[in-house]
Formats: C-alpha cells, sequence, structure tokens
RNA sequence: CGCGGAGUGGAGCAGCAUGGUAGCUCGUCGGGCUCAUAACCCGAAGGUCGUAGGUUCAAAUCCUGCCUCCGCAACCA
C-alpha cells in the first residue's frame, strides 16, 4: 500500500453525444471512472475526473430541427437528463465539458488555426453519396439500400470542399504507441488495429464540412465548421485549460492517466488523437482503457427490441449503490458483458444481501445482544483469528493492483472474497456457544470484535465503488470517520475497543427474484408501448406502412421473371455473398446475393427463384450483379422465394 | 486463403506465454447451525477442457488440419 499524497491524476469518461438519452451503457463507463476517481482520492491523489457532452453535428441539427427547436435548447434539455442521471448514481466529476462552451470553442479554433499552420491541415476535396433534398454527405456503409439513410431517395456521387489532417506522418509512431506500450489496454485488440488502418495506410481525415452549420465555425474560413474529430477529441485538453483562459490546469494535469472508453470509439482515440497529439507536440496521455459492451441477454441493446435498460428505473428499485455493483461487478475489461434483469437481482441478492448486508447485520445484531451495543475491553484472542486478520489486512494491497490495472471485477471480488470469509468465521467462531457462558464474554468480545474491524477495512474500500451506503454500514459498526481512512485498511485493531454499534436499517434488503422479475417486465413492456407509439416515422424504413404508396404503373417498372439456379458457389473475399448462375429463360445471368449466412450452394442449385431482372447491374466484391432474387427477411432469419414447376423465364405480376 | 478473438461440468467465467492433482461464482441435491435479511457454514453430484491428428514419460496447456460462434473490415442488389 503506497500513500500518494497530492500526486495529480487525471481520468476522463469520452463526451457522450445526446442524440438520445443516456441508457446503462454510459453508466457503466462513468460509473467505472467515478470509482477509480474515487479510489485515487482515498489514496491521496489529487484527481481531475472530467466527463462532458460531445454536442455539435448533423445529427444534433437534424433532431432539434425535427423537434422545432434551436440544436442549443435540445442540447441543453438533454444535458440536464445526463446531469441529473449522474447526480442520482452519485458520481463525484470535478468538471464538465460541453463543447458548445465558449472556451472551449475558442480552443478549438486556435487548435485547428495552430494543426493549419504547421501543415498538417490542407484544403482538398470531400468525395462521397450525397443527398440532395436532405444535403447530407453519407459514406457508402451508412447508405441503406444504396439509399438516402434518412429520406430513402438516390443519393449521387459528389463532392464538398473541406480541410484534411494528414494522418500518415504519424503512422509509425502510433504503431508502436500500439504495439510496443502499454497504451492500449486490454491490448489484445493492437494487432486489430495496426492490420486495419495502420498497415493499409492511414487516410487523411477530413476535419471540416459546409453542409451543416452546427458546428463551429473554421475562422479563417467561416463556410466551414470543425468536424467532430478536433471538436470532440480536444475536449480532454481544452477542459484543463489548453488554448483558453477559463482553467489553468494543463500543466499539472495534462497528460491523462486514463482515457476511459468503450469500444466503439477505441479507433479514434487509439489513432487519431495520438496523431492529433503529436502534430501538437504534446505529450499522449498514459492509458486508453478500453471496455466492451453491455448487452442484454447476449443481444445488442436496442429500441426497437424493448431492451434498452433504463438505469433511472433499475436505481429507483433498488438503489444506485446496488446498480453501480452489478455493472462493476459483471464487466470484465474488454469482454463484453452480458445483462438482465435476471443475473443483476441474482447478483445483489447474493453479494450485498446474503453476503454483505447479512454480515454487517448479524454482527451488528450480536453485539446489541450480547453486550448492548459496547464491547468491552477485556477481550481475548483465540482459534481462527490469526487467518482472518491476515486477509483482512492484505486485501488493500491486492485491490491496489488491480485497480493499477483498471480491473474493477476482480477488485471487487477480492473485496467479497474476505466478506465471505468473515461470514465463515462466525460459524467457525460460534459466538451465540460462546455467549451462553460467561467466563468465555471476553472472547465473544473479541469475535464481534474482530468482525466489525474486517467489515471497516471491507467497507472503506468499497465506499470508493459504493459511496452512498458505505457511511451508513460506517455508522452500524460505529466506526469514525478517522477510522475510514484509506491507510488504516492495511491495518487490524483501528477502533476503540469499547467500540459502540448502532442497529440501523437493512441495508441491502433481499429481493423477491420471481416477483421482481414480473414487476420489471411490466414496465419495460409498457414503456415499449409508449415508445412505439411515439415512434411514428422515425423508424420508417423498417416498417412496410412506413413506404409512401405506389401506383401499379409504379410497379410494373419492375420485371419479375422466375429463374433457375444453374450454378452457385460463394464468393471469394465476401462473407455474405453467394455468386448465382441464373437462368432467365433467355440466357445466363450472374447475380450475387447475400445470403450465404442462411444458405449452402448446393441447397441452391436446381432450384427456381424470383428474379429482378431489370435492375441495374452492380459490382460487388468483384463481382457483377445482374439482378436481385427475392427472399423473405425476418430479422434473424432468410428465406428465398423458391418457386415450383415453373419455366425459367415466366412473367411475375 | 481480408484481419482478429473465442469454444472448459446446467449458466457465466479462470487456468493456457514457465506442459504434470481441472479451479471460481451462481444454480441443483444432501447435511449442519440458529447470531442474522428463509440468510450463514460444510459436503456431494455434474466436465474424456469444440473436433481429428501430432510432439512428449506426461497436454485444457505446445504444433497442424477441420468445425462452430463472435467482433472488425466489407460489397448486405
Amino acid at each position: 500500500m503506497q500513500k500518494h499524497n497530492g500526486e495529480k491524476y487525471y481520468i476522463t469518461t469520452p463526451i457522450y453525444y445526446p442524440s438520445g438519452n443516456p441508457h446503462i451503457g454510459h453508466c457503466y463507463t462513468t460509473t467505472a471512472c467515478d470509482s477509480i476517481a474515487r479510489y485515487r482520492r482515498m489514496q491521496g491523489y489529487d484527481v481531475m475526473f472530467l466527463t462532458g457532452t460531445d454536442e455539435h453535428g448533423q445529427k444534433i441539427e437534424q433532431k432539434a430541427a425535427e423537434m422545432g427547436v434551436t440544436p442549443k435548447q435540445y442540447v441543453d434539455d438533454i444535458v440536464l437528463v445526463f446531469k441529473k442521471l449522474w447526480s442520482f448514481m452519485n458520481i463525484s466529476y470535478d468538471r464538465y465539458i460541453r463543447t458548445t462552451d465558449d472556451y472551449h470553442i475558442a480552443s478549438v479554433q486556435s487548435i485547428f488555426k495552430k494543426l493549419y499552420d504547421k501543415g498538417y491541415i490542407y484544403k482538398g476535396e470531400y468525395k462521397g453519396k450525397y443527398c440532395t433534398p436532405c444535403e447530407s454527405f453519407w459514406t457508402e456503409s451508412q447508405l441503406v439500400d444504396g439509399k438516402c439513410p434518412e429520406c430513402g431517395r438516390a443519393v449521387v456521387e459528389a463532392k464538398e470542399e473541406a480541410y484534411f489532417f494528414k494522418m500518415s506522418p504519424f503512422a509509425d509512431r502510433i504503431e508502436k504507441l500500439l504495439t510496443e506500450t502499454d497504451y492500449l489496454q486490454p491490448k489484445t485488440r493492437a494487432v486489430e488495429l495496426v492490420n486495419n488502418f495502420i498497415k493499409p495506410g492511414l487516410e487523411d481525415l477530413c476535419v471540416s464540412r459546409t453542409s451543416f452549420k452546427w458546428g463551429i465555425p473554421v475562422t479563417f474560413d467561416t463556410n466551414h465548421v470543425v468536424y467532430v474529430w478536433i471538436d470532440a477529441l480536444s475536449n480532454y485538453i481544452t477542459a484543463l485549460g489548453y488554448d483558453n483562459d477559463k482553467y489553468n490546469d494543463y500543466d499539472k494535469f495534462w497528460p491523462a492517466n486514463v482515457h476511459m472508453v468503450a469500444k466503439d470509439i477505441m479507433r479514434f482515440h487509439a489513432i487519431i488523437w495520438p496523431a492529433m497529439l503529436m502534430a501538437l507536440e504534446l505529450p499522449l496521455p498514459e492509458h486508453l482503457a478500453v471496455h466492451g459492451w453491455i448487452t442484454f441477454n447476449g443481444q445488442k441493446m436496442s429500441k426497437s427490441l424493448g431492451n434498452v435498460v433504463d438505469p433511472f428505473i433499475l436505481g429507483e428499485r433498488y438503489g444506485a449503490d446496488a446498480i453501480r455493483y452489478h455493472i462493476l461487478r459483471e464487466m470484465a475489461l474488454g469482454a463484453d458483458s452480458s445483462f438482465s434483469n435476471e443475473i443483476m437481482i441474482n447478483r445483489i441478492n447474493s453479494d450485498l444481501a446474503n453476503g454483505l448486508g447479512n454480515l454487517v447485520s448479524r454482527t451488528v445484531a450480536m453485539a446489541v445482544k450480547y453486550f448492548g451495543g459496547t464491547l468491552p475491553e477485556e477481550q481475548e484472542s483465540g482459534e481462527f483469528d490469526d487467518d482472518l486478520i491476515a486477509q483482512a489486512t492484505a486485501l488493500t494491497s491486492k485491490v491496489d493492483e488491480y485497480i493499477d490495472k483498471t480491473q474493477i471485477n476482480n477488485a471487487l471480488a477480492e473485496i467479497f472474497k474476505v466478506i465471505s470469509r468473515a461470514n465463515k468465521y462466525i460459524d467457525e467462531t460460534a459466538p451465540w456457544i460462546l455467549a451462553k457462558d460467561e467466563s468465555k464474554k471476553p472472547r465473544l468480545a473479541r469475535v464481534l470484535y474482530n468482525l466489525l474491524e474486517t467489515i471497516r477495512i471491507a467497507s472503506t474500500l468499497l465506499s470508493a465503488f459504493m459511496p452512498t451506503t458505505m457511511p451508513e454500514v460506517w455508522n452500524q459498526i460505529g466506526a469514525s470517520k478517522d477510522d475510514t481512512e484509506y491507510e488504516k485498511t492495511a491495518e487490524f485493531g483501528i477502533l476503540p475497543r469499547n467500540v459502540t454499534v448502532h442497529k440501523g436499517e437493512i441495508i441491502f434488503p433481499r429481493i423477491d427474484v420471481e416477483k421482481e422479475i414480473e414487476e420489471l417486465n411490466k414496465i419495460i413492456g409498457s414503456q415499449k408501448q409508449d415508445d412505439d407509439n411515439a415512434a411514428d416515422k422515425k423508424s420508417s424504413h423498417n416498417k412496410p406502412e412506413g413506404l409512401a404508396m405506389i401506383g401499379i404503373d409504379d410497379f410494373a417498372k419492375v420485371e419479375l421473371r422466375a429463374a433457375k439456379i444453374i450454378a452457385c458457389e460463394p464468393v471469394k473475399k465476401a462473407k455474405k455473398l453467394l455468386k448465382l448462375t441464373l437462368d432467365d429463360g433467355a440466357g445466363e445471368r450472374v447475380v450475387a446475393s447475400g445470403i450465404a449466412k442462411y444458405y449452402k450452394p448446393e441447397e441452391l442449385t436446381g432450384k427456381t427463384v424470383i428474379l429482378v431482372a431489370n435492375l441495374k447491374p452492380a459490382v460487388l466484391c468483384g463481382v457483377e450483379s445482374n439482378g436481385m432474387i427475392l427472399a423473405a427477411d425476418s430479422g434473424d432469419d432468410v428465406k428465398v422465394i423458391f418457386l415450383d414447376d415453373i419455366a425459367p423465364g415466366s412473367k411475375i405480376r
């Protein structure tokens, strides 16, 4: 165990994109950072814990427009929800940055100009798919069926003037950063990044846009606004006062000790952010801790599945600390973790109610029952004491180690091992038997004292993770503020011998699993309905009724014909694609179809299918596809529509 | 052969760089205890460690092939 008087420690969450309300995933990152921040503060570090919101961009602009408010009004409202959640979850952030804050805007403009002056930013052309009515650029992968994902209309190749950031000069240094240092935690993903992005050559990054206005204007070319990267990533330094007068902590806190992010934004923090810092000639952060996603029964959370977990609802029912504990305990760094109401309730019951809560409750109850609440000074050591004391006093260094590695789940597991050990100690020493013999009172007193001490140590360490309930534990075991200092967690015998306990409320009540799950399902059910009712046209391209009505003449434009599959083979370099050779009655043609996941080539050969015969050809993975075949898509499964005994070439109407 | 990860008792995971009794949590069953939140403690059942080979005195652990699943990338016509 080390003390760290005044040493600086800087930890950040990402700045979240407020295009919707916060969910359990946001909660995880923020709670994890909060717990580490609190732990570091206990250890004596001078901590800066930063979180915030990334509030610019086209999507916000559009959302606001839909709701008939200005973008600023829109984000102001959601930021309130974020802040309310953080206060509810007892998040101890030191600073909250909004990219719409004046000082941040000024800093970003200055950073942009600096990079331009250094020659790392140059003016070029951005090419992409453009939807004229929406005035939006889309990347190939954002398109839905080759059409604009917003309005479903056709897009055109277009280009606009844009500024670019040169990435290539930094490629070698970034590769080394990822493979030769412990910047990335866990490191397993480094190979993936290097192979996919660095080895093929880093492309220059588009850092400005003219196609929307809700962003930070480029000072020397006011048609442009700064695109997300430079605006958002630089928050980590502008919040400290880099290039602005609002704060003056840059020299003290930079470089950051830990940026914590979820895996979906790992790339930006592993490649782009270091490149920016290199270009600015600033020191790099120590660690990038990447965690997985919280999945719901193994599925990715999504609104349409009705499985988005609302932290407010859970928190109200079980308390913020129970939720904090659950997500911190389940999630291993780097891997996804599965969330379900059942897993959560079981966890809360077994660890918090049966383990910790019950230990506190039975220990305090015995102190009251046998000694009226105040232990006598005369105490006697005995068998079993040494092992308990050894485990309790060794705990802090173990927890320290795991926190250093950002492995919160393992840190918690260690603490709960000691709690289990204490429960076992009660059985070993059987205080209720000692109580029957007046001469054993000193022994009984020591047993209870040892238990209180063990609880003191465990609860002190746990207070970083469950900051709301641990003070109540301290109250019950009669620990003063001084007794619960971090430095004292490696020592035994801190509480006064004649400590007085206070019986109180049950800290973590046991939850009736079946009843509770039923309740939750009801709540989630009604929520989903609300969502569906309110969902309107947003998800229209998922719903058949969302498409506009067409006339018979429109339908007639589609030429459907029966076609027989004469040959079928997988497409090299493609996972989903099968290359079908069809007899359409007039001759042979090749069609590529994204059904490799659902059909084997031999299953299809010889079958007759429905062909869209007049679809414009397209090249997919090097295969020219002339048309498409019809299949039903239920979401999880795809079934090709087969025809029986129909001659190839037959018209279908 | 685009890149990478994973397949261990009913569920979720650890073990694997330094081969040698297969461990943990939850669940199930049996027992104990009664201080406690029907909680706590002990014990048991349950795994040929995806599959086929190879190296070795010895492989979950090293090597090779194959199967399955999952990320990323991508082109879902």
